[in-house]
RNA sequence: GGAGAGGUGGCUGAGUGGUCGAAAGCGGCUGACUGCUAAUCAGUUGUAGCGGUAAUAACCGCUACCCCGGGUUCGAAUCCCGGCCUCUCCGCCA
């Protein structure tokens, strides 16, 4: 959520910044008129209630005394006057809301070093990381691979639990395993995390405090008995951890990292990428969450994407970053640097692409402000909002797709990458 | 799932429907005293919104907030209803 203030005071500055991501700056007069309602709408009930207080207090130590004629006229006349108050209330309240409303639908602000763009085809590849494997046989895609070596059940996901469901079997099972308890130590050991384990479920505030709510409630999965939401992504209960709280002068910066179940919908993406199973509504992700002052958060981001790309790297798989442009970023980003692993197969007939494995992003204090997360520099100073930061690191899938497809064999087996093979007992390939 | 108890300021904890933004203690801050620390004494000490003086530190006024949301009443921390949460006992269970 934007800052009411800068609607007030710099309403031009808003109207630039949501232009460039592609909304129409009209909002913001919109804002601005609802808030200027709101806001004599308040002082006029305020004095109301002024006036309704100064004559309560008068009146109590009379009650005992006045002739009951005269208790009865104070008594009806203040009644009216609190009548007034009510209504008055109740249209401050429907116009609130409708600010409030609008207020929670509105972007962030892209970054000034985002690049301005309409959609993904706009993003800037800002650098690569190795050569894409010349093969001297045609590749396998994954689903193929995955079929004859027996560790994916497509068939069996679908039989279960519908499309964009599957199973992984044996090695399969195994190696997506491996990956998460991996990159969970690297993360933990080499680059500075705290391991969380969140629940997977969580209440809808906190999807309100990421962004994902009121917005995209079509993409998640809620039930109703209940009222719980099936978290998309570990950003959810891991930035909400300290949702409502003012931490202290010691406390940031807070860097977490979780291992957790993602479920989505997908319903904006229907019929896109069905094959295999870059695309499922579950999957696993391990995360990155980072809670920091906010003038630390860029150089935050930067250590973020390369703990990110660490991975990438240790796994030997070429890789690219991209900028995404102001037209593709998420909702609450300001900025977000995407990482695409190199798949030579993943299109089938159709060759290779570069698979989104990783999102990392900088909100700044738009999430911190959604989900009142502030902190103090000195012990009595004034709570500021804090700044948050999340990246994939990395989402499982997709990393699987990645391992399958380059490091197959022409005999149809898949060397294991080295820095696995101690999490899989030393095994170094996938055999049938 | 059954029965009971309770949710008050940074913490502990009191609070007959009006004088309660709220006693007291602890903690914090300021000052005094004392070689220093400690102790003692005095004062002070919630947050937010709006308006004003003043300007970027501060001061004054009003409003709201005693878990959340409704209600009763001229007036609610206090009474009533609903919800959430915590604790204890019993039952069940990975």
């Amino acid at each position: 959520m934007l800052d009411i203030r800068l609607f007030r005071e710099q309403p031009d500055f808003v109207k630039a910044g949501l232009e460039r991501a592609g909304v129409d700056p009209a909002v913001v007069d919109r804002v601005r008129s609802l808030d200027e309602q709101v806001r004599s709408l308040k002082t006029s009930a305020e004095s109301m209630k002024a006036e309704l207080n100064a004559a309560n207090k008068a009146l109590g130590p009379l009650m005992k005394t006045l002739p009951q004629e005269e208790r009865d006229a104070r008594r009806a006349e203040l009644r009216a006057l609190g009548d007034r108050i009510t209504e008055a209330d109740a249209v401050r309240q429907t116009v609130e809301t409708e600010l409030q409303n609008l207020l929670l639908e509105i972007p962030n602000l892209p970054h000034e070093k985002v690049p301005v763009g309409k959609d993904d085809s706009d993003n800037v590849v800002v650098r690569t990381f190795g050569e894409p494997r010349l093969f001297d046989f045609t590749p396998l895609s994954h689903w193929d691979i995955g079929e004859k070596l027996g560790i994916l059940d497509l068939e069996r996901g679908i039989k279960i639990s519908g499309s964009r469901f599957y199973v992984l079997r044996g090695a399969g099972a195994a190696l997506q395993r491996a990956l998460i308890t991996w990159m969970l130590d690297l993360h933990i050991e080499k680059h500075g995390y705290l391991e969380v384990y969140p629940p997977f479920v969580v209440k809808q505030e906190c999807l309100y405090g990421t962004g994902n709510l009121p917005k995209f409630a079509d993409n998640l999965y809620h039930d109703v008995e209940e009222d719980f939401w099936l978290v998309p992504t570990a950003e959810v209960p891991v930035t909400n951890l300290h949702r409502d709280e003012i931490l202290g002068p010691n406390d940031l910066p807070k860097r977490y990292v979780a291992y957790t179940p993602c479920f989505r919908r997908e319903k904006m993406s229907a019929g896109r990428d069905v094959r295999g199973i870059k695309r499922g509504h579950q999957f696993d992700k391990v995360e990155m969450v980072k809670l920091v002052a906010p003038e630390d958060s860029d150089a935050e981001l930067d250590t973020l994407l390369d703990n990110a790309e660490d991975i990438c790297r240790l796994l030997q798989i070429p890789y690219r970053v991209v900028a995404v442009c102001t037209g593709d970023k998420t909702f609450s980003s300001a900025i977000t640097y995407d990482i695409e692993l190199w798949a030579p197969a993943s299109k089938g007939e159709e060759g290779g692409e570069w698979l989104e494995v990783s999102s990392c992003s900088n909100f700044r204090d738009f999430q911190a402000r959604r989900a009142n997360l502030r902190f103090r520099r000195e012990a009595n100073g004034k709570p500021e909002f804090v700044h948050t930061l999340n990246g994939s690191g990395l989402a499982l899938p997709r990393v699987m797709i990645a391992i399958l497809e380059n490091y197959q064999n022409a005999d149809g087996t898949v060397t294991i990458p080295e820095v696995l093979r101690p999490y899989l007992h030393g095994r170094d390939t996938i055999r049938k």
